[in-house]
DNA sequence: GTCTATAGTTTGATAGAC
DNA sequence: GTCTATCAAACTATAGAC
């Protein structure tokens, strides 16, 4: 309280005077956090292309916002590895869920036969797991630093899906 | 402190007694967590079988191990959310470096003409993002609880994976 | 090696003046 | 609405007896 207190430049009294307690301060900074993420897909969905183009389009952005938010991309780690039962629902209902199910329906598109939600989750986790592990994987061999870039990741993974796809309508 | 000498039976005196300060504490204990991991894996590359079935099995103890040991998991997670440039050397090398290697040449047999450091990475994050986003994702639609269970995460992954090869090469 | 007792800080939160 | 001053609790770590 003390350091946000600083950083705000008011006193921790001030704080408390507009907060209950430190929870509910979180709480709210965290639904605040949160809040201006959805705009930026938005776009996605609203440009035009095949459905491959907008994958494609979507993961990209998916990666801009967790990489030049890194604040937001931390928190969102917080409140996962905390993982109460009651914040994920507020979570998933409240901020993710329609992004996630015009994802769904886009690769249903593109794969009917398969499941939707799994599909939809691989999607993100791939995407991720690359920001999420940087700093480790930069220690590993066969590391290049094209590996950091926004459109190779993007590319990598988008190429690794579409090519799922094909093999399974073939 | 106290909370741990609760758990282990001792006053927080005595555990002072074998570790410096609280913080070299933590990393033995990260340390210990993450040594007797290795063996899991071994019998998977130990084991014969075509590439495409090693690469199965490796998924599948992934998720298994990551599955059973809630607290191994929840250690790294916090280390990676940390992302202390030192440490994380420590764990790429002391600890994951083999695991990862092996990886990426299954993976280089598997599609010798793609970058297997992403390849391999891609095997991981997909695996990781099941477990770890679990609380959120049940409240996704589209959600069944098939998607908890190991060898049904591991079989989606792993097609995923080997259909993208197989769309590659061709 | 283990304990009790306690030092020295930091923390979340409040009282009361302006 | 903001401040200074302060409280009570919790924290890491240590001293010294056994």
């Amino acid at each position: 309280m003390r350091q946000l207190a600083l950083a705000v430049e008011l006193s921790v009294a001030a704080i408390y005077h507009h907060f209950p307690d430190k929870n509910t301060l979180y709480l709210e900074a965290v639904r605040f956090a949160f809040s201006d993420k959805e705009q930026v897909f938005d776009q996605v969905w609203k440009s035009d292309g095949s459905a491959e183009e907008k994958l494609g389009r979507f993961i990209r952005a998916l990666i801009e916002v967790m990489l030049e938010d890194r604040d937001f991309h931390r928190l969102m780690q917080r409140e996962i590895l905390e993982a109460d039962p009651a914040r994920m629902q507020l979570l998933a209902q409240g901020v993710f869920n329609n992004q996630f199910c015009l994802l769904m329906q886009l690769v249903a598109e593109m794969a009917p036969d398969q499941d939707s939600h799994l599909l939809a989750t691989s999607v993100i986790g791939l995407a991720k797991y690359y920001i999420e592990y940087q700093p480790l994987l930069k220690n590993f061999p066969g590391w290049k630093p094209e590996h950091e870039k926004p459109e190779f990741i993007a590319m990598h993974i988008t190429t690794l899906l579409l090519n799922s796809f094909k093999a399974k309508a073939a």
